[in-house]
DNA sequence: CTGAAAGCGCTAACAC
DNA sequence: GTGTTAGCGCTTTCAG
């Protein structure tokens, strides 16, 4: 592999001089340039990351925590940052994240030291002042799905968009509205819980507290396939009290408790009304009426903040909140009674 | 950020003591091992990367060209690549490839130089010479999804996989069988429809050419919704003259075509049965029979033959071959007259 | 067992 | 404009 010294001795020309050339210093003749270019050509010179990274005291990476546990999500998310990277400038370091206790031990490992420039961090808490110890200190940070009042974040509404799918509900005519949640524990779960509530309230309606079904599986805090079905089985059991409309906490969840409705004999729009959340792929083809969540725009707005503030780190971290958009579908049926 | 010297002198020892403790040297009494190790924890310092690579030659870091287009199965394989990489050892470096043509470009800019000791292509097919002058020269290359007889390659026997779903089509009693195909450009396109005529060849049964029904759409090379959509009305739109029974080359067209059979009012697997290839999630949720292929398992093989690779360089390249596995699901149906 | 010193390949300040 | 040189932070002989 050649060095800038061996482009250097060919082109008859000090290393400084090579260097100039690949990094288009303005100072270097016409001449020499393209000597130099030359020669480089020729021996398929390309410089050296980790010199350059040691010389010049950056890296020219950022680094990628994301989960790998919530496929979907993390798909376009990692898609939109990607493309926010423009294009070759960057290196995209990704730790695929499969369990939250993770992320600590390879910030510890990687992030702390001058492993890349920036961080993106992806539906992962950050922790007041524990885990900021193990942040580096002038290394630019990202927020992905969350918020911290310290740090540039992109994030959901997640209670406005409840609100919204409710009074979509609502706005059909229903009144037994009933909610499919996932697990409490999951901030988002409690969030979109509470936009539920706010929006029926507002429309003078009662919460009947057995429609309002939470799932209590650590997997995905409740947020799969599985308990979709087994909370809409629970809904289906007491035949002659049930909703006539349920906001589901998530679309997957919303398949499972299609599957379910399915079984039962039942039909979705007729028998009982869905409205789910986040627009995943499989909600286009069930037909599932939705919130979407702009997730490769927060990834590519995230990415392209994050290269923005590598340049000027003075930025002020702005917050930006994104809006679930309904996407209104079959599961929701038409105007009712 | 502390350096090596900075823990040498407060823990008064030269830095090469320092550097021993770090990389587990032998030769260093348990004392100052000791001694070394408190300073270091409580000037929270981390060997710098780069300058470990510099000095090592090594990046301790992989470069994962994966094409990220075809959504579904790039992430499995990454997550299979991500699980290979026992956890911690290794930095993925991931270069989302949006166009074939860019390989070329960042394969030139990153890994030519020593930006990662291995490489991992995805889908990617490597131009017997051309692009070999693009590979760094000592640097472990695994291949999935494609072969290559100079690299360790993991991938897909696509015409048994169809020669499988077409019999199982023939074993349920159909005789008047289709072909959705995609865009004849690709391979495994090409290889999908081999093992069609052959699996209706050994029956005995005719292809009949109206039958073979192809795109020509460049989109993912024809391996999209919109190609089955179309593809699957022009079959309905010879109403008399319709195969029983078709094998569409992808899930994803599959979901095109089952759309287009439920708006002609048709219904799927008694009036015309089908059978995918891929196992993508929809498939389970559209009770879609299908070829499954093992693509974490590709993923999470290739990343490990890589690390072994890397500590052994004088392997023998090795072609692992997986034949997709027959799902079935009600799509097909059952056994007919 | 441990310290000193020579790189690893490049950037950037400094002379000329 | 261009060459020289001093680091960047670490690993790895080489002495002792």
């Amino acid at each position: 592999m050649a060095t800038i010294y061996d482009i250097a001795k060919e082109a008859r020309v000090g290393i400084g001089t090579v260097s100039r050339v690949f990094n288009n210093h303005p100072s270097v003749s016409d001449d020499t340039k393209k000597r130099v270019l030359r020669v480089a050509n020729r021996l398929k010179y390309q410089p050296h990351p980790y010199a350059r990274g040691l010389a010049r005291k950056r890296t020219n990476s950022i680094l990628a925590f994301i989960p790998f546990f919530s496929t979907f999500f993390f798909v376009e998310v990692l898609r939109g940052v990607q493309a926010g990277l423009h294009d070759l400038e960057f290196d995209l370091i990704l730790y695929g994240v499969n369990h939250p206790d993770h992320v600590e031990n390879s910030l510890k490992r990687n992030a702390l030291r001058g492993r890349g420039d920036g961080l993106l961090f992806c539906s992962m808490r950050i922790p007041d002042d524990s885990e900021k110890e193990y942040l580096p200190e002038n290394v630019p940070v990202v927020l992905i799905d969350t918020v911290h009042p310290s740090f540039d974040s992109f994030y959901i509404d997640n209670k406005q968009g409840a609100v919204a799918a409710t009074r979509h509900l609502i706005s059909l005519g229903h009144k037994n509205i009933g909610i499919l949640l996932a697990n409490l524990e999951s901030y988002p779960a409690r969030q979109r819980l509470e936009g539920f509530r706010t929006a029926m309230k507002e429309s003078g309606l009662p919460v009947r507290e057995e429609w309002v079904r939470r799932s209590s599986s650590p997997y995905l805090d409740g947020f799969n396939r599985e308990t979709g079905y087994s909370l809409m089985k629970e809904f289906l059991g007491k035949k002659n009290q049930m909703p006539t409309a349920i906001f589901v906490s998530s679309d997957i969840q919303a398949a499972g408790a299609l599957s379910a409705i399915e079984e039962a004999g039942l039909n979705c729009p007729g028998d009982v009304a869905l409205v789910g959340f986040d627009d995943i792929e499989l909600a286009g083809h069930m037909g599932l009426s939705t919130m979407r969540q702009p997730m490769f725009q927060m990834g590519s707005m995230a990415a392209a903040r994050l290269v923005e503030r590598m340049k000027d780190p003075l930025l002020e971290p702005k917050q930006t909140l994104f809006v679930p958009e309904l996407i209104v579908r079959k599961s929701s049926g038409v105007t009712i009674g």
